[in-house]
DNA sequence: GAGTGGTCTAGACCACGAA
DNA sequence: TCGTGGTCTAGACCACTCG
């Protein structure tokens, strides 16, 4: 039936506007399942589907027994692509992202490299360095490290290109899946001199491991903040739980 | 059917275990959905259900065409409880929870208070400080606000209360959502004192409002970490995105 | 082309909340 | 008691991956 995209991604967008537009105000009850079914004639399974979409952007409540509740407050979430590429996150804020690559060498991947790109120790990989900027002003180092495959595609890209991810990606490089540490960095002497900050300050420091739909990881980063340019937020609940706390390691 | 919990929390929590215990190591495919069906018992829906649990947690892919892979390597993430209560999270680590209640005033609610606990500006509020420690050392301090019927629980309470959580709980204060935002904040001259660094130092921050099954605000919490004791792990993917990043306010 | 996960339907029963 | 969301089933078709 559907073309594009499943039916019930559109009862889920529908409901996202419906709620924007103030149709379902902070505190009020949504329609019941079965009256939406109705509504937007599909099956109540589809509802339900659309419904746990908004439910993990925290967006309604859910209990047994009672209509959903519209949630109001929260930051808006990002959808994964803005998440993962400081280019469209930057574009969806209205502001200019940039980069300029300080470095781009081939190497032996570290025992952690390896270890989180699951390759052998001293294999063959790529590390980007690279200072973001927003509207002009640094706010980030990115340090990347790619295996062999994906880097030699980095490596061959203009020095100028603003998203590699982008462009990746029309080289069929997907990413689906990442996995994020937050956590304090020290800004050594690399950092200070690309941000315009003190060697020795605190950063946020973000560490991300992404991988492609059959689970192979394909990047493998540190990005520093400066501090007081970004926050993370994370939405969670009894029944989506995908934040943790973990004791840093030394 | 079943008595306590539902069936597909049972197949998740076998799924869950059958893979710590190597049974499917990493980057191997899971059996097919209507395999597993057939296996325990229970329809393809089912099966479904604890597999999206699975999902979420990123132990495992998902993609048309292929059967589930294990995916290696991530850190091991917390239930809700474990996450929201810092004493369960002590507890499962096998490190000694402790506290001490620093302050525990009632007050007028600021703006930011009033405005994240969704109450009139001036309602009145109780507002505790403790230090939170593991095994002896201090490595957070937190400072959360409570709207007057539930600070009032707590202002019961004996000082010496390990886990308000815990107690809230059994006079049947649920939580079920949270919304965190994680960056950096500077010590100020209390935090030096009650941590043991020096005022002016970064401290890990994270914000935390947590709601009722309602989406009433029942918490409005800001911890403070020691540099170097904790970091935050978050899973995402294309399917389910929790995470965001958002420009600091200032 | 066979195998597999993604989407959708229709209907059933249960557990919980609120009147 | 009744409305509501949570769970579960059985079956269908499609879209994608891979040999």
């Amino acid at each position: 039936m559907p073309g594009a995209s499943p039916l019930y991604r559109k009862v889920a967008a529908d409901l996202r506007t419906a709620i924007a537009a103030g149709e379902y105000g902070s505190g009020e009850r949504l329609p019941a399942e079965d009256e939406l079914a109705r509504r937007y004639g599909v099956s109540r399974g589809t509802v339900r589907q659309a419904l746990a979409a908004l439910r993990t952007d925290g967006l309604v409540t859910s209990r047994r027994g009672t209509r959903r509740v519209v949630l109001g407050g929260g930051t808006r979430l990002q959808s994964f692509a803005e998440l993962r590429s400081f280019t469209r996150w930057a574009r969806s804020l209205g502001e200019e992202p940039g980069g300029r690559v300080v470095a781009l060498d081939p190497g032996d991947a570290t025992d952690e490299e390896a270890s989180q790109l699951q390759l052998d120790e001293g294999a063959r990989v790529f590390r980007v360095r690279r200072v973001r900027t927003l509207s002009g002003t640094p706010v980030m180092v990115e340090r990347t490290t790619y295996p062999e495959h994906i880097g030699e595609l980095v490596a061959g890209m203009p020095l100028d290109t603003v998203s590699y991810s982008e462009q990746l990606e029309l080289h069929g490089v997907l990413f689906t899946d990442a996995h994020h540490t937050i956590d304090l960095a020290v800004a050594d002497a690399d950092d200070a001199e690309l941000l315009g900050c003190r060697a020795g300050e605190a950063l946020l420091r973000e560490r991300r491991r992404s991988t492609d739909p059959a689970g192979t990881p394909v990047e493998w980063s540190q990005d520093r903040y400066l501090p007081g340019t970004v926050a993370f937020t994370v939405h969670n609940s009894t029944a989506t739980s995908a934040l943790g706390r973990r004791l840093s390691e030394r």
